[in-house]
DNA sequence: CTTAGCACTCTCTAGCCGAGACTGCTAAGA
DNA sequence: TCTTAGCAGTCTCGGCTAGAGAGTGCTAAG
């Protein structure tokens, strides 16, 4: 529901009262927002367009002879009209490209968690960080290795060059000798599948192979979810617990943010579904459908890598500096897409390596 | 200090103070006491023998004409001499095995969050797994797969059977047909040394090995931060945050706590240094050494992998129910030791294979 | 040594008051 | 018509008081 644009006063003194605040967390009075300087009238004249604001939805009294605070309609408007997105200083570009090209070890896992603690420490605010589900990473191939006596490594590898791994058991007797064949035959069935296919696509084709072989490939089957499946704490991370703790508003839902801490399912979700287009998108208090996150806003971008799509954002009280954080996650996004893409996402590098070019 | 045996009737009061403090998180007055029937005297009498413990330091009064609260070493007698370590029932039992089987997938990282979440479950309590270092765990082999053009992937195993790899790259005319030959070079080098030494003992060998070899270990070696040392989220973890958030007496230090999940180090501090020796142990309130701690009690027991101990423990509120945390902790100790040390260490088995042994 | 009884202390809640902070309104001025 | 000074009105907040309730310590009797 679009708002009919206000006048350059009113957008002025929402500005305002806004920005205070976020700067104090009081309610916001009339000769505050003449002291700002923010609008070169009376304080008479400011509560009369307050009044107005406030007739609009995008302001109100706690209660009567209180000063305003921002409702969740005011922030949005200040978010799509006045704010600017304030862009990062030559300077924090600079720690946090660096930050980056150091987290970047190729484990999907811990690029996550490192994304996280950037934007946290950065954000002073708590940073979600959400590998993309990988559901639709493409296989490349699969390779089985002898480890000793009766273990086999298997490891797959997807064409946007992530590698998973995955030990199982097996009797040398049992094998065979047929390892290499196993492994060529599951490479020509799941090549170019998707990873989400893996599993079905195997089983469907299990029948037709002779005996020892199948063994083996039966055998690698019962680990796929260890081989193709990311664990909770691969896949969603969180960073920045001590921030949103801090914050006084928060302790009456601690209970709330504790289930979120707990469950990583919840925790994606919040961030999830939240621009897949590549833009920042912003949710505010109420417009998040859970009511315990009716004071808190989202601040979310996405990256990629190969084929789909993962989420990182910030999590914080609706008073929230949005113009920086917006920048922030804009500037995440764009280096992410740097790491994983490459130059030319034809060229199948590993990130680390990418990030290693980036540096030096 | 070992303080003096008390009195039956004192024990008898004390602990019905504690137990009752536990239940109802409020002063206990002598009439309580009385109602309890946990003593055949009158409130009077109680009120006498109260009087007598709170000089021997172990409860107090928040304020005069209050009821008693036990202090840190009330609690400290109670643990040590009155409460009984309760068992677990067989259904509990039968419950926390079953979880233990179905987590055991080979994977440390899983293993460790798995045990704390399960712990936390059974607590509802913050719950916290620390795996061992790794330090000490003696390497196996290590092998080097050709994955496709120019990455490869290097596998290390331990004694114990746990598995590490990390993938690096490499142009194939680097290699020179090599891999096989470093493979076996540094497996010579490492097998039958600890994981803490691997770096340092591939970078003193380096030096005599002809060239193309030679250019393989050494990107190796650049991985091996990778392949040899276990990232935060893989040797710590922590599950329940909504327990300890819901207690309203942590409100109010909630940006420690905060602080606590944000530093996977402090966390790990926490508990280790705690029951190397494999009991359980109990530290309450203010003998904590970090002073934020006060208000909060651990029960920590060990397990063990290979040659080291890892620690898993329950952090809550001083007014915690020790005797069924304890039980647990011991039990739990007590799965984890049979799940990795298998029958007999010497079958190096993979922990998965033991935990499917003992399930069926 | 135990216990009934009682005076005493301290907390907790509700209610009240005055100070302070802002507002809305009104009426005068540009 | 818009702006502004002035003022009355409203609401919060902190401090204060009073009364009820809870629980103790003490005393004296059993």
């Amino acid at each position: 529901m679009k708002r009919a644009k206000l006048s350059d006063r009113e957008e002025r003194i929402l500005r305002s009262v806004i920005e205070c605040h976020i700067k104090t967390a009081k309610p916001v009075s009339s000769s505050a927002v003449v002291r700002n300087r923010s609008v070169p009238v009376s304080s008479a004249t400011v509560r009369n367009v307050m009044r107005s604001l406030e007739e609009k939805g995008l302001i109100l009294q706690p209660h009567t002879s209180a000063g305003r605070i921002p409702t969740d309609a005011g922030y949005r408007y200040y978010v799509d009209n006045v704010m600017e997105p304030r862009n990062l200083t030559e300077q924090e570009r600079a720690d946090l490209e660096g930050g980056f090209a150091s987290l970047a070890t190729g484990d999907l896992g811990a690029v996550v968690a490192g994304v996280s603690r950037m934007m946290s420490d950065f954000a002073r605010q708590l940073a979600v960080t959400v590998a993309p589900s990988g559901e639709r990473e493409v296989i490349e191939q699969v390779k089985l290795v002898s480890l000793e006596t009766d273990r086999i490594l298997a490891v797959a590898t997807t064409r946007a060059g992530l590698t998973r791994s995955a030990v199982f058991e097996l009797g040398r007797e049992e094998v065979g000798g047929k390892l290499a064949d196993a492994a060529a035959l599951v490479t020509e069935w799941l090549s170019g599948t998707p990873v989400g296919d893996a599993e079905r696509t195997v089983k469907s084709r299990l029948g037709a192979v002779p005996e020892p072989t199948r063994r083996v490939i039966a055998a690698l089957l019962a680990t796929s979810p260890r081989l193709f499946r990311l664990r909770g704490a691969e896949r969603v991370h969180y960073e920045g617990a001590r921030y949103i703790l801090r914050h006084p508003e928060f302790s009456h839902n601690a209970a709330f943010i504790g289930e979120i801490f707990d469950d990583e399912e919840a925790l994606a979700d919040l961030v999830r579904g939240h621009a897949e287009s590549g833009g920042v998108s912003v949710t505010i208090g109420g417009e998040n459908p859970k009511k315990e996150m009716k004071h808190m806003s989202l601040v979310v971008g996405s990256y990629r890598i190969g084929g789909t799509f993962g989420q990182m954002g910030v999590i914080g009280p609706t008073r929230m500096r949005y113009g920086r954080l917006v920048g922030l996650v804009d500037y995440v996004s764009e280096i992410l897409d740097e790491l994983f893409s490459g130059r030319g996402r034809r060229t199948r590098r590993s990130p680390d390596k990418a990030a290693d070019g980036d540096r030096g």
